[in-house]
DNA sequence: ACAAAAGTGTTTATTGTACACCCATGC
DNA sequence: GCATGGGTGTACAATAAACACTTTTGT
């Protein structure tokens, strides 16, 4: 029934070593990034045009192979950086997907991955030649992705959902100078509801993080909004007393 | 500096396809179980002496190869069964570990997984082949084991506090019937702090989620305490009433 | 002068937390 | 009759939610 089910590495106890695993099968492994940016009061995906028949032409995630010198991590980081020209990406891992026939024409174990970049300083400067645009959350769902790359994208987003109300990720999404406005707006989109402007404010703001600086914001009002700074040093310091981020 | 750094999949357009990635690396894929159960208000995790050198008779999370006819998932839950005897196990995927050097033999990729079973009727039933036995989670710091097992367990239990808070998970480590003490002490133990017995009865009971039963659990004291049964088909219904569990 | 977004406090409802005594029973 | 764990309610504190008007300034 299961060719190699009894070959667990832990079943047949023996003390010859190493490579002891040769005879295992082995798969191809990539890597599936969910490029997550804050664009105008909502939340962007960045997809490019697949290359390949059947779907060649079909929006899809970006993703890359594992390599044996790369890990998870760095072929994530690798592959957002090969398209975004970015350093310092803040990236997180959400799933692996194993299943056998996920990708119809041979079998390939894609391990998943957000990213949260600021939109504003790529816009121009994406990789040409992977075709690639943003496209608003709300408008996903009519883009018939590739494989199971609406089961991924479903997924970061529950787990973004999840990790932004208790870590302040957010701020990956914003410039570094962002009006409250703009805060609100942002946890608005990632959370799908409305959220009350008074209460939002003095919540974020009695956590003490913030900075609040003495330029205005002038694009979006006459009258103008005030920036704020994260403050992650007094953050770290925060963590240390064991102080709890939640929104 | 990186020898494949640029045979993503979404690299080179071209119109070629099956087996289009026929040249790129494959890697040995496991998976690793941490098996919890709950036992005597403590939880436990099963554990076996590794097989294998350099690491021969230490502990070790019980692991599998995956195969190619084989999701991650059927790995995962064929691995616990082939152990326990068990059938209808409740598992959740963790975290995939791909570090190039975690495993200083070889490369290989784990998903690590947490399965929760109940203890009791296993206890005795253990494939003894494996050397299985359980632990306290409060010990497991001194029992130094193997590769990145500790990170895993970390992790396991992480995910399990989250989830164990918005999902009715913690009735799978416990027998059908249950007493109140019982659940509240699952639940001190995976949260790692004492529960006020009045304020959690209080909020338990009045999700409206337990049927209590007439039969009272003599063992633990004189005047016996009456077992409570979790009613799954209640909750189906009421989560689609849009109803949240949370403890 | 008016349109458009920014800024600002108070009240009420809900939820969480702290806390102590009597009960039933087997020995 | 006493030791052991089971069962029960109330008062207070903290947090969340609802809510509307004034300010600034560019046009």
């Amino acid at each position: 029934m299961y060719g190699y089910a009894d070959k667990t590495f832990a079943r047949q106890p023996q003390d010859t070593v190493p490579e002891y695993h040769g005879e295992e099968p082995s798969f191809h492994h990539t890597v599936d990034c969910v490029i997550l940016g804050f664009h105008r009061t909502e939340l962007h995906v960045l997809l490019h045009r697949f290359p390949y028949k059947p779907y060649k032409g079909h929006w899809a995630l970006l993703g890359g192979f594992v390599t044996p010198e790369m890990s998870l991590d760095e072929t994530a980081l690798q592959t957002v950086q090969r398209l975004t020209g970015l350093d310092n990406i803040y990236m997180e891992q959400v799933y692996t997907f194993g299943e056998v026939r996920r990708v119809p024409t041979e079998r390939v174990i894609t391990t998943c991955y957000y990213a949260l970049i600021r939109v504003e300083p790529t816009l121009e400067q994406l990789s040409p030649q992977y075709q690639a645009t943003w496209h608003p959350l709300s408008q996903i769902l009519n883009l018939d992705l590739v494989y199971d790359h609406p089961t991924m994208l479903r997924k970061a987003i529950d787990q973004l959902r999840l990790r932004i109300r208790l870590q302040p990720i957010g701020f990956e999404l914003l410039p570094e100078k962002f009006t409250m406005t703009e805060l609100r707006q942002l946890y608005e989109s990632i959370l799908d509801r409305p959220l009350d402007k008074r209460n939002f404010n003095k919540k974020v703001l009695a956590m003490n993080l913030l900075q609040k600086l003495e330029e205005k914001q002038k694009d979006t009002s006459k009258r103008g909004a005030f920036y704020y700074e994260f403050d992650a040093d007094r953050y770290r310091e925060y963590l240390e007393k064991g102080f709890l981020f939640e929104l």
